[in-house]
DNA sequence: TATGAAACCTGATATCT
DNA sequence: AGATATCAGGTTTCATA
């Protein structure tokens, strides 16, 4: 297996008082440093310090407030699929690039398929999306067409990802 | 326009102070709140009492920690469509819950246009992604068909959305 | 070399004006 | 809402295995 490596060209390996911090964290990122290190069986010193590696090497990237869309009057999510007219590499990045800068974009994922991109926007209403698609796709040279697909409900959002468990280290 | 109402029935009404708050947890939930209260220009108590209200209404639902899924083992991310045979309310719902009890599963909208739902896959390997949709989605009967869409890059994701000025407060 | 215990110091929380 | 006081939690140091 290709060993993994992290920010800074630090290597990344995680053991299991890693994987159970990371756990914890992915869950409840205020949970105070005791707390964890009752839950993990280790003491504040020590998960503190794992911690702090983890986010060294970028495993751990950074730790955010979620908030509910709808309350905070973004009720609109929409799942755009873009087909670009050349594919060449400049085109791809630069299309990437406006997508990175567009407030609305929450992600851009280049994708396989009958189409170049999966884009997922939050609008705060259908005008306000309407125009956007105007202003960002219909006024873009490169992109040959796009598809909106309307997220009528969500009934499940996550940011937690389940860990493996720690691969098997050398004997 | 139609008050937005929060958890516990709380009405909720953002201020300019309130979005300011909102804006810079969601870029970083680790934030102490004395450094919120110089940013917002405001004082440490007034901020504490504003996130806890906050909380409170369910407008600020967690906090927790991004991980990065490539060195967490988790590369792959699929973009799966489906089609459900039957569309009635409980069949719609059991889908759903279902799609709730997989830990791969990140997210799960019902969708407009040619299927019924759009599902977003976390997944450590291929094999293991495909072992996934025998036991999900191929043995499930209502389901008619799925659809796979692999992400080969993510240019872009992003927790944090945009806020819109407080709307306008009676006179 | 990494861990755990304890001291220290910064930030969160509650009370009061 | 802002200032202050109290207390809990984060951070560092040191001793240890």
């Amino acid at each position: 297996m290709s060993r993994r490596i992290g920010k800074k060209g630090i290597p990344v390996a995680l053991d299991a008082l890693d994987t159970a911090l990371l756990d914890l964290l992915q869950r409840d990122a205020s949970l105070p440093v005791r707390t964890l290190a009752d839950q993990v069986g280790s003491s504040p010193a020590t998960c503190q310090r794992r911690i702090a590696q983890m986010r060294e090497s970028g495993v751990l990237q950074k730790q955010v407030a979620i908030v509910d869309r709808q309350l905070v009057g973004r009720p609109l999510t929409v799942f755009v699929s873009v087909e670009l007219d050349k594919q060449n590499a400049a085109l791809l990045t630069q299309f990437e690039k406006r997508m990175a800068a567009e407030e609305d974009v929450m992600a851009c994922y280049e994708v396989s398929g009958e189409f170049d991109f999966l884009i997922i926007v939050s609008a705060e209403s259908m005008a306000q999306y309407h125009a956007f698609t105007r202003e960002v796709f219909s006024s873009n040279n490169n992109v040959r067409n796009f598809k909106s697909m309307f997220a009528m409900n969500c009934s499940k959002f996550e940011t937690r990802v389940p860990l493996p468990p720690p691969a098997g280290e050398p004997a």
